[in-house]
RNA sequence: GGAGACGUGGGUGAGUGGUUGAAACCACCGCUCUCGAAAAGCGGCAUACUGCAAGGUAUCGGAGGUUCAAAUCCUCCCGUCUCCGCCA
């Protein structure tokens, strides 16, 4: 949620925004609304005021017959209030409403454009592995090797649904190892700083296990409750099964006042991820690129309002370190207006090399929400000169399983039909070389 | 799931209908004293909205309700603790 001051401000720079976000939302109404509820509010707070006030004389006033004067009196001062209260909770709700259809502003080096077309490469890394045959797709090296079996799950489950067996869930828990260690380790995270030319303060992130379902409201607030249609929803419980784990990592520090020195504060959460899909029909039907549930390694970190650029660079500098480790070829993508989530100010994505499709595909993505989150979530830093203000947060993935478990197969696969393992990942894996059958 | 206890500011904790947005203590910040520190003394110390300001309004887990007046009474919800049941 943008802050009503700023919009009221800046009214032009909020619409022009949401026109190129491609959401439609009336802030010439908002702001009538406003007035009117600014005027509302000011009549109900005065007849407020009248009654404290009054209320207060009569527990002084001894005089029997005034005091049932008075007690009277304000009787129909309070009718008068209910009245007036009914009317700016109208007001309020239909404000709110539009409140919340209004997306964040966006950085002005955010490429405007009006779909994923506009969307701009800003650097590349790797060399794209030739193969002396034509490369597979990962489903068919996953079912040949009897690591993925999407046959059977969707007799028992459906559709995008899958059972990822043996070596396929060894190599999971190998990343997760992988990238806990990298993400725990200051020196490591100094060294991706340095050499990224990043001035930051290097803190390793704390990892969670957080829950996988959180309340409505909470989704609300975390601006993710839309759409809607994706959640899954828990009728007898009104519950939402998390769509990533920032949906409960992120409320976290809600109501929460931080202290700078804690400053930043750094979490890496490991949780699976549920999708509907809905809208997403025919698309990427084989094997598990796009599933109902995937397990997700996520990175969400709160930090003071002057480094949040940074502090995207740095994870995104994360995010390639893995990547170049895995040795998996990729490309980071500047997402431009129209193709950003509502809550993002700049969103970066990741897309790695899959030869069996031939193609890159998305396999990161890096949100800076500056305080779109926090406002609602109402998370504030009380800064070392006892000021206080809204954090901002930052959401990246730092390993989307499913998706680098594909690269993974697709990039190191052989003629033979067997995979190699990634040289980083071969000491959580009995220190094996491949995968077999 | 059953029975009971409880939820007050950064912390401990007082407060059961009327100048209580909230005592006291601790923590924290500033000043005095000191060469400096400690100690002591003095002062400050919630957030949001609204207003040029003075001020006003709201908030004592959350949402409703009773009342001229609610931290205090009532209802529902959420959470914590103890005991029992169940369970990985």
């Amino acid at each position: 949620m943008l802050d009503i001051k700023f919009i009221r401000d800046n009214k032009d720079i909020v619409e022009e925004g949401a026109k190129r976000k491609r959401v439609e939302v009336d802030i010439e109404k908002l702001l009538v609304l406003d007035d009117e509820r600014i005027k509302q509010l000011k009549e109900v707070e005065d007849l407020r005021s009248e009654v404290n006030r009054v209320s207060q004389d009569i527990a002084r006033n001894q005089d029997q017959a005034l005091k049932i004067q008075l007690i009277e009196e304000m009787r129909i001062v309070k009718e008068d209030i209910k009245q007036k209260e009914e009317k700016l909770k109208a007001t309020m709700d239909e404000w709110q409403k539009i409140m919340l259809q209004i997306p964040n502003v966006t950085s002005p080096d955010v490429p405007k454009g009006p779909d994923e077309s506009g969307n701009v490469v800003i650097r590349n890394w790797g060399e794209k592995p030739v193969f002396e045959f034509t490369p597979k797709e990962h489903y068919e090296i996953g079912e040949k090797l009897g690591i993925i079996d999407n046959q059977t799950a969707a007799e028992v489950s459906g559709a995008r649904f899958t059972y990822l067996k043996g070596d396929l869930v060894l190599m999971q828990f190998a990343l997760i190892n992988f990238i806990l260690e990298i993400l725990g380790n200051k020196e490591i995270l100094e060294k991706i700083a340095r050499d990224k030319n990043i001035n930051i303060d290097t803190k390793p992130f704390m990892p969670v296990v957080p829950p996988f379902m959180v309340k409505p409201n909470t989704y609300l607030k975390m601006a993710r409750l839309e759409p809607k249609e994706d959640k899954y929803h828990l009728v007898a419980d009104d519950m939402y099964l998390v769509g990533s784990a920032e949906h409960s990592l992120g409320p976290m520090h809600m109501n929460q006042i931080i202290d700078e020195k804690d400053m930043p504060i750094r979490y890496v959460g490991y949780s699976p991820a549920f999708r509907r899909e809905a809208g997403s029909y025919g698309k990427d039907t084989k094997g598990i690129l796009r599933m109902h549930q995937f397990e997700k390694l996520e990175m969400e970190t709160f930090c003071l309002p002057e480094n949040s650029i940074q502090e995207q660079e740095f994870l995104v500098s994360i995010q390639e370190y893995l990547l170049q480790m895995l040795k998996l070829p990729y490309q980071v993508v500047l997402i431009c207006t129209g193709d950003m989530g509502k809550p993002d100010y700049r969103q970066i994505d990741i897309e790695t090399w899959m030869p069996g499709q031939n193609t890159y595909r998305e396999t990161h993505t890096a949100d800076l929400m500056t305080s779109f989150q926090s406002r609602r979530l109402n998370t504030k830093v009380k800064r070392i000169d006892g000021k206080v203000e809204l954090v901002h947060m930052n959401d990246a993935t730092i390993c989307a399983i499913g998706r680098t478990l594909i690269a993974i197969l697709e990039n190191y696969q052989q003629i033979d039909g067997t995979v190699k393992i990634p040289e980083v990942l071969k000491k959580y894996m009995g220190g094996r070389e491949t995968i077999t059958n």
